[in-house]
RNA sequence: GGAGAGGUGGCAGAGUGGUCGAAUGCGCUCGACUUGAAAUCGAGUGUACUGCAAAGUACCGUGGGUUCGAAUCCCACCCUCUCCGCCA
């Protein structure tokens, strides 16, 4: 959400950070015109309130002091009491009326790019920042898809998953769920040694808590709900990591907060049924280890970098190669101000995939969230930044492994750093 | 699912119609005493909004209601805990 007093007091260079996003997307003035009469409003709201107040301690200083309860100087002050009742009954609905219109705007409104975010229009003009390893180029397409290899090792099964579920659901057989596994435990070992403390947190998480990540209001049709309770199935664990804090103030020397989190994740994928109907890249349900960051604000660029690294570093150690990419404002996710995401290799298509996305939502969150600090000594309450990013989708990852590794025979090669966990070399 | 208890500040906990944004204790901050620390003593210590400011307003689980006036009374809802049942 954003600062309601930044937007009243820079509505020009909010407007203009807002149009790089979409040049026609978005209108903050009808927020500005609702806030100045809700502001009216409440400025008589308040002195007739005073009043009020001050009437009702009047009556009660003078009926302790002896007045006559039922006396004629109680009887006009309670008049006047009636009167500025009846005043507040017609104030206080309009400006409650006002300021739910307001906050219901601004949680439809997106996260300002950051300065440094590329401005463009889609994800074609997304910036390319370096890349990583060797790109796997198969001779006479020797390479089968990840989701074909899978099949034929045993270990991916799709057809059985849609009877027990529906589509883009899969079973894991065998080496498949181990290797799974293992690359959970691998992910997970490497990021904790990087410092973050795992969680493993609720996956089914309330209303409240995806509204203060930022999936709600705007994104409902993309979550399972569940239909009796205030449940949904969380969509990345980006939801209950930052919502631990949710509703918290924090000391500042509790800062920074490293958390990581395997879970699994549940994506209803509503719009996209011609896309990706095959293998593991886009299912209803995968697997995530996620990396999620409480930080002061002066320190989350740096703290943004850092994240960006410690995902990288699972690639690194798999071996598997990969860019990464600056998206530019107009591919920018709703909720970020700067967003890296990782591609890896995957040369049965001899494309790129996104397999991390890595954002810094600066106090977006945080203030949707209500997740502020104290410094000690002194006075006043700030938003922390909160920062994640995938370290990394699993599935995908294992897509990656059954492409980049897969040897002419057939067999698949497990990469070097997953061996003690598999304890095999080959599927 | 059944029965009961309860939701008050960072925590514990008092408060059953006005002097209550709220006692007291703990914690925390500053100061005194001390070579230093502990103990002790003193002072301070919620959040947000409006306003240039002075100040004002709101908040005792949430939403309504009664009243000149509600943490306190009434209604509805939500949540937590305990016991029983069921269950991995």
């Amino acid at each position: 959400m954003l600062n309601l007093k930044l937007i009243r007091e820079q509505s020009s260079q909010i407007q203009e950070l807002l149009q790089r996003r979409n040049p026609e997307g978005y209108d903050i003035q009808p927020i500005l015109d609702l806030d100045q009469k809700q502001r009216e409003i409440e400025t008589q709201r308040s002195q007739l309130s005073a009043r009020g107040n001050e009437i009702g301690k009047t009556i009660g200083q003078k009926i302790r002091t002896g007045s006559d309860p039922k006396g004629s100087e109680i009887a006009a002050l309670k008049e006047e009491g009636n009167s500025i009742k009846a005043q507040l009954g017609e104030l206080e609905p309009q400006e409650k009326d006002l300021k739910t219109q307001i906050e219901s705007l601004l949680l439809q409104l997106p996260n300002l790019p950051d300065e440094s975010t590329p401005v463009g229009k889609d994800e074609t003009e997304n910036v390319e920042v370096r890349r990583w390893g060797e790109e796997y180029i198969p001779e006479n397409d020797k390479i089968l898809p990840h989701w074909e290899i899978g099949e034929k090792l045993g270990i991916l099964e799709f057809k059985r998953a849609v009877k027990v579920a529906q589509s883009r659901f899969v079973n894991l057989i065998g080496a498949g769920a181990a290797l799974e596994r293992a690359l959970i435990n691998f992910m997970l070992d490497k990021q904790i040694e990087a410092g973050y403390t795992e969680i493993m947190p609720p996956v089914l998480v309330n209303t409240d808590s995806l509204t203060g990540t930022s999936q709600l209001p705007k994104f409902s049709e993309e979550s399972f709900k569940c239909s009796d309770d205030d449940l949904w199935l969380t969509p990345t664990a980006e939801v209950p990591l930052t919502n631990l804090y949710r509703g918290e103030i924090l000391e500042a020397s509790q800062l920074p907060i490293h958390h990581c989190a395997y879970t699994p994740c549940f994506r209803r994928e509503a719009g996209s049924y011609g896309k990706d109907t095959r293998g593991l890249i886009r299912l209803h349900q995968f697997n995530k280890v996620e990396l999620v960051k409480l930080v002061h604000p002066d320190n989350s660029e740096a703290e943004h970098q850092a994240l960006v690294k410690n995902a990288e570093a699972i690639l690194q150690a798999l071996k598997l190669p990969y860019r990464v990419i600056e998206l530019c404002t107009g591919d920018l996710g709703f909720g970020a101000a700067k967003c890296y995401d990782l591609e890896v290799w995957l040369p049965s298509s001899e494309t790129y995939r996104e397999i991390s996305s890595c954002s810094n939502f600066r106090d977006f969150q945080a203030r949707r969230a209500n997740i502020r600090f104290k410094e000690a000594g002194k006075k006043g309450t700030k938003y922390v930044h909160t920062l994640n990013g995938s370290g990394l989708a699993v599935g995908r990852t294992m897509a990656a492994i059954l492409e980049n590794y897969q040897l002419p025979n057939g067999t698949v090669q497990i990469p070097e750093v997953l061996q003690p966990y598999l304890k095999r070399e080959f599927l």
